[in-house]
DNA sequence: AATAAAAATTAGGTGTGACTAAATTATAGT
DNA sequence: ACTATAATTTAGTCACACCTAATTTTTATT
């Protein structure tokens, strides 16, 4: 038939990321997602959207967005990465900024075998220490209640519940800020002009952080 | 430079053993034992004893050796893969007829710190679940002192050090048989005509197995 | 509505690593 | 030493997934 190669799923996956938010995605946008020119990415999802079971739908110049087929397959490789990153944290005492590396050249390669015994392991985790959804094991993905921290206003508290980075250096800053999933925010300040939300992290004291941290960062505001 | 893509470990890994007796690994074996045709053998060996820094020796008709250079690399992916065989059976609950395959996948993929991480989570072993030796992390392989259990003859007795087969029947009939590393075997008779053993495995009624199953199992006659 | 800019696609080309078929070289038996 | 057979290599092809350059389509501006 037609094997999904590592290519493929890394294709479907940004995909899947790309399309979160209900738009098609673009072949520009996916070509410098996978760091690859646009005219290869249009070559790859006409492959993906012939067939007789596509992965993807795609229209000339009218961006792609997966089929179910292709969303199983995405969901699948997601939940490889995910259930990775969180037994190397948690099993193998990887650092949080060190995972995503590592989980991203595994991901094609584990089997179900593996992938079930190290859930089994970790307890069936629902989170990855990003505070990501793990996709269930049907390959359903948990609907996710939080909204980001940069939409947090004086005087309102939440708490972090995920933050959306696989960047190295941010994660580690991120961490030394006291910035992780589980820390209780309360915004002090808000200015209108530059962004910058002022905010209590766990009662230390308050800091201040611009959007290209806080859109990152997503917290629910009433935890039970 | 010249990057060793996965294709390239796996070659080296079989050369490895194929010239593990000493010989020059032929063309037609390293084939047979990749499962691809000669003709591909050829043309890849070519490659890989070209370059500045070539991995194989290599004259037509001559067969192929390793370079230490391509030595070091073979050592490296056996390292990693024993090493993910025993974390798999030691910390994942593998059964040990079941870990060659995964292990073939990923060990071309993790990383220096992922072995290092998991050498150290299983104490550094010398052995995985089959007895064979692990490389050393400076990628030196130690000495076995083991000879084949066809070998031995009536009264001796020795103990399993090493099963070598990948085969999943192969491996679940052994542990059937009680042939496993550590078992105590003593020699009870042996036919010159047809190579069959009668031995005594862990003071059970004694088995006899032929030389298809006693060439594949390796004993040291006085350990310690 | 015309046109400039941006986005996307087509066309043509590359390297990798496999294949088959044909030719060559080595080995073994008489 | 000769010849049949086996082993190996050469030659030529193919699919994959990328590339660049050129073209076409869409979109945004005036």
């Amino acid at each position: 038939m037609k094997p999904i190669t590592q290519n493929i799923q890394d294709y479907l996956k940004e995909i899947y990321t790309l399309t979160d938010g209900g738009e098609a995605a673009s072949t520009t946008a996916l070509a410098a997602r996978l760091g690859i020119a646009p005219a290869s990415v249009t070559g790859m999802v006409q492959k993906l959207a012939g067939g007789t079971h596509p992965l993807v739908n795609y229209r000339k110049h009218q961006g792609v967005t997966l089929t179910p087929e292709g969303k199983r397959a995405a969901l699948e490789v997601i939940r490889h990465h995910r259930l990775l990153e969180t037994y190397l944290v948690t099993m193998l005492g990887y650092s949080w900024d060190n995972v995503h590396e590592e989980a991203c050249r595994l991901e094609h390669f584990i089997s179900e075998e593996f992938e079930s015994r190290i859930a089994v392991a970790l307890g069936n985790p629902i989170r990855d220490p990003h505070g990501e959804l793990i996709p269930t094991p049907e390959l359903e993905m948990p609907s996710d209640e939080s909204l980001a921290l940069s939409a947090l206003r004086p005087p309102q508290k939440a708490v972090i519940v995920r933050v959306r980075a696989d960047d190295s250096a941010l994660l580690r800053h991120l961490e030394s800020l006291g910035l992780v999933p589980g820390a209780k925010i309360q915004a002090v300040e808000y200015s209108l002009f530059d962004h910058n939300l002022r905010i209590q992290v766990d009662e230390k004291l308050p800091i201040v952080v611009g959007s290209a941290i806080s859109d990152k960062i997503f917290v629910v505001c009433n935890p039970l």
